[in-house]
RNA sequence: GGGCGCAUAGCUCAGCGGUAGAGCACUACCUUGACAUGGUAGGGGUCACAGGUUCAAUCCCUGUUGCGCCCA
């Protein structure tokens, strides 16, 4: 074996066998517990980052272990078609080629897009299994797939049916760059510096109102101006008229509440079209809705061109129609100079406003008064609600169903609706009859058309997330009746950060109780975001982006899932960098060694072993701390605390396995017999469980070590382990610990008193239990390894004055060493301990002469207390003579 | 403005009504026949601050401060 486990060439090799040999396969025919798990599907676009990295351990520790625990386990990959996503990144490459996407036309374009998906579109797919994913490939969805796309025909059609999808003509967020809606949550309000406009609007009485704007250049489309009915300044002009300065329409002065009179001059324009409170003002007050801006954000004038009037030095169409094409920001500087020539403008303020931008391709988001198909989310949503109520879901941190809550009680109208051609073409078509037929095909529509109408499908496609929604069940192969759906719905499980518990996890929820009438998962998990070390966001912008892969190709996968997994607290954030991988891949060395240690000293797994049969105290303690270690590791999975379960493995390894152990071990494969050969195999088994505990989350080291130590069968194959109880157990783990304690009291006071490794020293043994010398006299070839003993014997008379002397239990073990102790040093040694126990029984003391304790609390903390100062006296007393016998 | 989370060793984080922990880093020693990606030992904390509840608070409650996130 070599000295260290090389990543590089042994992970690929293993995971095609893996594959291949279809242990990651679902069985839906078989019977079983089911246990299923749905990718969160990435993007088709996307490539791994430490986000999935982190998504994907916790998943594939979680499915790996319930394999082993002989669950029927389905773990369904897949990616998203990412509509706006991939259609920028091919009308991209398009630009590249000098092509627009409109010169391509929609079926060219289309066209397109699957080339570029065939090609690049299994990019994520490949990364996932470089982390070692265990999937069923062989499953492997599209949201794009004719099953899938299926589905969503069939659920538009349904829902249209109830009622709960239907057209309507609203204000939507309007991406002007991509000429599409976008759903709200693709919105990100980002605070700028502005300005605010304070602008004079004449009434006709002669006076003025004054309406401060951050947008003045939707002036053009004001039908309004509102004040506050409690403002006293501006209660006389309400129901009059002012005459829009440009336009020169007259418009009224409404009250309503949505003015605040504390704001700017407590007087704002209302522009239906074009803001989202304005719309609902307008409604309010029954006042039309002009747009002004086209789908491009550029000046718009048809609706309002029937309004234009000549008024001298307000208005003048000529210089209103000149804006026609003009891009918002141009035209906003050209208002305002217009503005300021008429002097309708009061003053320019320095303002921070949110501006509202889309999250992707990060254009400046326009309310826009379009026709658009919605879904009734809030409807929808009742039933989701209620399933988190009544805990048929949970999340984990429950913290997060306040979240969920909070927004799925506030829903608004979901626009599904894209202006995209990359997506599920909606199944509606438009009759020459003006009327609008839905269905899952052309055909249906026509026979419901009749034969004399002519159709003409909806252009638009369908949010990604619609598609998305269906996902635990359209993967399943709904809407036909499979037995997969049958064995794996609900899931199991939904793994995934709170970045999207809007966009999906709850519209799962919605469309899987709808259609299903089951939730789709009973669990939620929700885990952190990866940052940097720093605790910074990574992002591209701030450069600090870490690659899953260079970490997988520099440290392995196994450090890096192993640092993903240890950091994973529950609902926490990971800081994540190389160093941290990089610690994790000691461990994996530390296992690596532990394990060539036990090869080259020949300890094989023997077939049949009976763990129960074991007769030395070594091998009933070992066992019996496996036992307690893959109890906690289970109980840590089964608990999601994948922190706690790292750290299981951690220290059953590290810190008893290899630490205590092996050393113990290390004087007995020296000798042969039947104890030596007892403890090969011992130690053969032990570290069987521990290969097999920790496969979850290491699966590659240990499929090595598996194989190169001689155990049996698949590795992929093996169980949880599952440590019986031996006998004598709890005496097993006396005797030990007992040693520990003892090897380490020696090493400290060694190492305090400078005594170097190579200078052994005597232990004498003086007040000690025959049973206590028996004991040290029995592992006196650990001890002398261990604490560097020359010789363990039992003293009858007062030990040497020249000693460090150690305390333990009711024994106090003499270090006669002359000539190298410093008994000064020795001295202060033992008043500093002595000191110590002297405010330790001080403490207790207090404690126990307090009345109020010893009847009020729990009578076992009471005694716990005497106990513990019993156990300080005894020791103060020892170490006190000890002290006097330096004198 | 509303909501949520976090604050424990230099760093990253566990923990918990009664005795404060780990890993890393640090210091000293050790090239002992698994491992220097190692071993042994050690130093290091008023558990953010102020009140309250309690026999007892790092832990529960209230408030304050600082940091982060979400929504408006």
């Amino acid at each position: 074996m070599e000295k260290t486990f090389l990543p590089a060439a042994y992970e690929e090799t293993l995971y095609r066998q893996w594959e291949e040999s279809g242990v990651f396969k679902a069985h839906p025919e078989k019977e079983g517990e089911a246990f299923s798990i749905m990718f969160p599907p990435p993007n088709v676009t996307g490539t791994l980052h430490l986000g999935h990295a982190l998504n994907f351990t916790l998943q594939d520790i979680l499915i790996r272990w319930k394999r082993q625990q002989g669950a029927n386990v389905l773990w369904q990959p897949g990616t998203d078609h990412a509509g706006i996503a991939t259609q920028m990144v091919v009308e991209r490459a398009l630009d590249k080629e000098g092509i627009s996407r409109t010169a391509l036309g929609r079926p060219g374009f289309v066209d397109r897009v699957w080339e570029w998906k065939k090609e690049y579109g299994g990019t994520i797919i490949r990364q996932l299994r470089t982390l070692g994913a265990s999937a069923d490939w062989s499953r492997e969805r599209f949201t794009m797939d004719d099953g899938l796309s299926k589905a969503v025909r069939k659920v538009f059609v349904q829902l249209h049916k109830e009622g709960l999808i239907y057209r309507d003509r609203r204000l939507v967020n309007w991406d002007p760059v991509f000429r599409s809606a976008i759903s709200d949550l693709e919105v990100e309000n980002k605070e700028t510096k502005g300005s605010m406009w304070y602008i004079r609007y004449p009434l006709e009485d002669g006076r003025t109102i004054t309406v401060a704007t951050t947008r003045p250049e939707t002036m053009l489309g004001d039908v309004a101006v509102a004040v506050s009915p409690e403002d006293d300044r501006y209660r006389d002009m309400i129901g009059q008229k002012v005459v829009l300065p440009l336009t020169g329409r007259k418009i009224p002065i409404v009250a309503d509440e949505h003015s605040d009179p504390e704001k700017g001059t407590g007087a704002v324009k209302i522009t239906p079209a074009h803001d989202f409170n304005d719309f609902e003002v307008g409604k309010r007050h029954k006042l039309p809705a002009p747009t002004v801006l086209d789908e491009s954000a550029h000046i718009w004038l048809d609706e309002i061109a029937d309004s234009l009037e000549n008024i001298d030095g307000v208005a003048d169409t000529s210089f209103v129609q000149s804006l026609a094409g003009v891009h918002r920001d141009e035209a906003r500087k050209k208002i305002v100079a217009e503005l300021e020539r008429l002097e309708w403008l009061e003053k320019i303020e320095p303002h921070k406003l949110q501006v509202p931008t889309a999250d992707r391709g990060g254009a400046i988001v326009e309310p826009r008064l379009t026709l658009q198909w919605y879904c009734d989310a809030p409807k929808l949503a009742g039933p989701a609600i209620e399933a988190v109520e009544k805990d048929k879901i949970v999340f984990e941190p429950r913290q997060w169903e306040n979240t969920f809550f909070s927004w799925m009680r506030d829903l608004q109208p979901w626009c599904i609706s894209r202006q995209l051609w990359w997506g599920h073409r909606i199944p509606a078509w438009y009759g020459s009859d003006n009327e609008t037929y839905v269905a899952e095909t052309e055909e249906d529509a026509r026979k419901q058309a009749g034969p004399d109408v002519t159709l003409t499908q909806e252009e638009d496609v369908l949010d990604t997330w619609f598609s998305s929604a269906l996902w635990p069940f359209s993967t399943l192969g709904w809407p036909d009746d499979t037995e997969a759906l049958k064995r794996y719905y609900p899931t199991s499980m939904l793994v995934t950060g709170f970045d999207i518990i809007f966009f999906w996890v709850s519209r799962m929820m919605m469309m899987g109780l709808h259609f299903m009438g089951e939730v789709p998962f009973h669990k939620v998990l929700i885990h952190g975001l990866v940052r940097d070390e720093k605790g910074q966001k990574m992002s591209k912008s701030r450069g600090n982006g870490i690659d899953p892969l260079d970490l997988i190709a520099e440290f392995g996968a196994d450090a890096t899932r192993l640092a993903i997994c240890a950091g994973a607290g529950p609902g926490r954030d990971i800081k994540l960098g190389r160093g941290r991988v990089e610690e994790h891949r000691s461990f994996v060395t530390k296992l690596w060694n532990a394990s060539r240690f036990l090869q080259m000293n020949g300890a094989a797994p023997v077939a049949n072993f009976d763990p129960t049969a074991v007769q030395s105290t070594l091998s009933r303690w070992i066992i019996e701390e496996a036992r307690k270690a893959t109890d906690s590791a289970n109980a840590a999975l089964e608990a999601s605390r994948f922190d706690d379960y790292a750290r299981c493995c951690y220290q059953f390894v590290w810190n008893i396995f290899c630490d205590w152990f092996v050393e113990f071990a290390k004087p007995v494969f020296n000798t042969s017999g039947t104890e030596t050969e007892e403890l090969k195999a011992v130690s053969a088994y032990v570290l069987g469980i521990i290969l097999r505990m920790m496969q979850p989350v290491t699966p590659f080291v240990t499929a090595t070590l598996w194989q190169k130590l001689g155990y049996e069968g698949d590795f992929m194959a093996q169980s949880w382990p599952q440590v019986p109880q031996v006998s004598q157990a709890q005496e097993a783990a006396e005797e030990v610990n007992w040693l520990v304690r003892l090897i380490t009291e020696v090493r400290t006071v060694r190492s305090e008193m400078q005594i170097p490794p190579s200078q052994k020293a005597p232990l004498w043994f003086r007040d000690a239990k025959p049973e206590t010398i028996e004991r040290a006299q029995r592992w006196e070839e650990a001890i002398s390894r261990m604490a560097r003993a020359s010789e363990v014997k039992a003293l009858s008379e007062d030990g040497p004055r020249v000693a460090a002397q150690i305390i333990l239990d009711e024994a106090t073990i003499f270090l006669p060493l002359e000539g190298l102790i410093d008994l000064d040093a020795e001295r202060a040694r033992l008043r500093k301990e002595i000191s110590r126990l002297e405010t330790e029984i001080g403490k207790v003391e207090k404690k126990l002469g307090n009345e109020n304790f010893v009847a009020r609390a729990k009578p076992e903390v009471v005694q716990e207390n005497r106990d513990r100062l019993a156990h300080f006296e005894h020791d103060l007393t020892r170490q006190q003579a000890a002290l006097g016998r330096l004198d």
